[in-house]
DNA sequence: GTTGAGCGTT
């Protein structure tokens, strides 16, 4: 049987009885329905006579102690609320940054608006609860007709409580608000928060810092140092291996603010410089090299860090000598590239395809990575003893077909372009681009663009040899190996162990290189 | 000019 509180808008204000939950628990939706506005309780404890804060756990006000007893509890707006000066909005954007960087608001879609809702009317409705970042109503784009929702996103999480604690009445309907089921990547990684997650589909994820700095110019997508993002095992002398690496969420450090998340895969799509990836959670997007057995553990700044780098040794051992055996095979397989060969026509370009821009010939691109990303059929030309090739994964409309063709050399002797549908989608727009007469024809995206020429760069290093393209003296690739080598460095001192000795161990399995740097910008 | 338990052109 429920009890009652007695709750004050302030201190000196007129209190209202409120009733409590079976559990003795005070609902925030209870509060909220009496003031508006509100996202937490204080009371004045009589001992210290400073105020205490009440427990707040999803929705739900816990009583101190000793129980709620006879005391009046105070109502806790949010600090935004208080609007002392409107020029804080404009300076200290690092501090700024960094507060809102605590936060974990999401998108909310908001169901069931009228018709005739415009989306300044949303954003005015919601504003009341705390600063609007963005406001949509969802609409048919012939007609313009509302579909009768929307999203909203709040600035602060208390903001976006409040709201999602109760139903709403705009424009005379009720509406609800709820995170989205296509919840966005912080949702998902707040709900593996301590665990972790994988990132998959990149060439350029090593750093925590590069994503940061990725996601903030990119898309307008926000990063929220709220978990660590921390890279591990996505090893760039793999080459065999879908470029799949993991990241830990734990603790303090960054979190992504984007994608769209599938909810049958559940996994989350997103893109970083125009490189579209995908995360998902532990136990539903695991790379199949990345065992969960025999993982090593450590920690990081207290955090709990596990990584797989002898798993993926081995992974790669084995997957080098799987090419090596199709590799074998290459003359009888010459020319037949049906589906009856489908997999060793993925050994085969993996091993040794030149894939080149069917319509202009722009990149001499190179197939490596994942297999998952391409060969949904592939049509061998005798006459020109090339293969036609569409990019797996697409939707009809990204498709891009392409020709690959057979390449003479060993494969550590060609460049090593990841030639995933990514870079094909990024790639086309490039040429659009050119096409409108822009002169930049972006060598800095780590490409040859200039065709079939294969430019192996000389070792530039004493250990390694690099198959990059030929921008290797490029700021861009200057940076790039800086950042490898301080990858490499923190590997090291995570587990005592270096992607160099991985290159050595796994002995003739082309060597590290360097990775082009997509930064294609648009 | 209609409808209502819906999930987003990135």
């Amino acid at each position: 049987m429920s009890s009652y509180l007695q709750v004050a808008e302030d201190e000196g204000e007129e209190p209202i009885e409120l009733p409590t939950e079976d559990d003795s628990t005070l609902l925030l939706s209870t509060l909220a329905a009496q003031f508006p506005g509100t996202c937490g309780l204080k009371y004045r404890n009589p001992e210290s006579r400073a105020m205490r804060g009440v427990r707040l756990v999803e929705g739900r006000l816990h009583p101190p102690e000793n129980g709620w007893g006879n005391c009046v509890y105070y109502c806790v707006f949010p600090k935004e609320n208080k609007r002392k000066s409107d020029d804080h909005l404009e300076n200290s954007t690092a501090k700024t940054k960094r507060m809102e960087t605590k936060l974990k608001c999401s998108d909310l879609i908001v169901l069931g608006l009228p018709w005739k809702t415009t989306e300044q009317q949303l954003r005015e409705y919601f504003e009341s609860f705390g600063e609007v970042l963005m406001a949509q109503v969802k609409k048919d784009p012939k007609s313009g007709q509302s579909k009768g929702f929307g999203f909203i996103r709040f600035g602060t999480y208390e903001s976006q409580m409040r709201v999602l604690a109760q139903r709403h009445m705009i424009d005379g309907r009720w509406c609800d608000v709820k995170i989205p089921n296509s919840k966005s990547l912080d949702a998902v990684c707040s709900s593996t928060r301590g665990g972790e997650v994988y990132i998959g589909g990149t060439t350029t994820l090593y750093e925590p810092i590069d994503i940061a700095a990725a996601y903030t110019e990119y898309g307008g997508n926000q990063m929220y140092p709220y978990n660590d993002l921390v890279p591990y095992v996505y090893d760039p002398s793999y080459q065999f291996s879908s470029p799949i690496g993991g990241v830990c969420v734990a603790g303090d450090g960054y979190r992504v603010n984007s994608g769209t998340y599938d909810t049958t895969t559940r996994t989350v799509s997103y893109s970083v410089n125009g490189v579209y990836n995908k995360v998902g959670e532990t136990d539903h997007y695991r790379p199949s090299h990345m065992s969960d057995m025999s993982h090593k553990a450590d920690s990081i700044s207290g955090y709990q860090v596990e990584h797989y780098m002898n798993l993926h040794r081995m992974s790669l051992k084995k997957d080098y000598n799987d090419v090596h055996y199709s590799d074998s095979h290459r003359s009888s397989s010459h020319g037949q590239f049906g589906s009856q060969n489908r997999d060793k026509a993925y050994h085969e370009r993996d091993l040794d395809m030149t894939f080149d821009r069917y319509d202009s010939g722009e990149r001499s691109l190179r197939f490596s990575g994942s297999h998952e990303h391409y060969s949904d059929y592939t049509i061998y030309d005798r006459t020109e003893e090339k293969v036609s090739s569409s990019l797996g994964n697409l939707h009809d409309s990204e498709r891009d077909y392409s020709k690959v063709r057979r390449h003479s050399g060993s494969s550590r002797d060609v460049e090593h372009h990841y030639a995933d549908r990514y870079l094909v989608k990024i790639s086309r727009r490039e040429r659009e681009k050119s096409h409108h007469g822009s002169s930049d024809r972006s060598y800095k995206h780590g490409n040859n663009i200039h065709g079939h020429k294969r430019s192996r760069s000389s070792t530039k290093d004493s250990n390694k040899t690099y198959y990059g393209p030929d921008v290797s003296d490029s700021d861009e690739m200057a940076y790039h190996k800086h950042k490898s080598a301080e990858l490499e460095e923190w590997v090291q001192k995570r587990s005592g162990y270096s992607r160099g000795e991985t290159y050595h161990s796994s002995a003739s399995v082309a060597g590290p290189r360097s990775i082009p740097v997509i930064q294609s910008r648009y």
